[in-house]
DNA sequence: CGGCATCCGCAATGATACTG
DNA sequence: CAGTATCATTGCGGATGCCG
């Protein structure tokens, strides 16, 4: 313990700056949909819908964010065929494979450990607790 | 592409799931002040303070909830001292440093990743995107 | 010092309707 | 089908004040 004797501002990188670039990709990819389309992409190509399908209980809107998010950050890439009735696909780029690879990294390290965690929550009486 | 030609449930787990617990911590560890508060535990144990200002421009009310639901979660570890006045300690148990290294690993990823992102951006004209 | 309770503004999210 | 526009709601997150 006892950290650096010095009062520097702490931390590699920027990731403590409020207005930092990658805070906000950050963002992106673990945001509560992003998770979910970057590891739904895992699997192949999407058309809108299909995604809304797959991945269920999210609105039309927030799943059109998230991919102009994902989209603006070059980690999905989107297809629109110029046809009637319209038709688009989204999948990862290889940018995209990266992230998603970490990210379900992390996500599956989580489900994995969710037993150890629900019994500590167990021993300890502690609620799931709040925060979003 | 095509993915699966069944409509089956999709995906392994349930991270799909509305009320998925490990959706629960997952949210946890990738909230705004969750990372923060995890790379920073990476360097030792943190008082309250401390973790408050190296954290920096994260209120009282937000820092006690995140690490409420850390310790909740079995991730961190709330050592109080019985004395005047109070001191309490904050550390990663085991499971915490296994999560924090992933969570790193994802930040740090990205981190490297935005002069590509930032290039790819200026290519296609596109804005840093909403969605938060 | 290390919290908890309360109030409040605003952004994020959701539901619905409409368009190309 | 693949969105956009609009409106209603939720809940995050900050500020303040009090307590052990």
């Amino acid at each position: 313990m006892t950290m650096s004797t010095s009062d520097e501002p702490l931390l590699r990188g920027d990731l403590f700056a409020e207005a930092c670039p990658s805070r906000e990709v950050l963002r992106h990819v673990t945001s509560r949909w992003g998770v979910l389309v970057l590891v739904a992409l895992r699997r192949g190509t999407h058309r809108f819908s299909d995604l809304r399908r797959v991945i269920g209980g999210v609105s039309e809107k927030m799943l059109a964010q998230t991919l102009q998010a994902l989209e603006a950050d070059a980690i999905v890439l989107r297809v629109a065929h110029p046809v009637v009735p319209p038709h688009v696909e989204y999948s990862l780029t290889p940018l995209g494979r990266e992230v998603a690879e970490r990210v379900q990294d992390l996500a599956d390290w989580i489900e994995g450990s969710m037993p150890v965690i629900e019994q500590a929550r167990r021993k300890s009486g502690a609620q799931p607790a709040r925060l979003g």
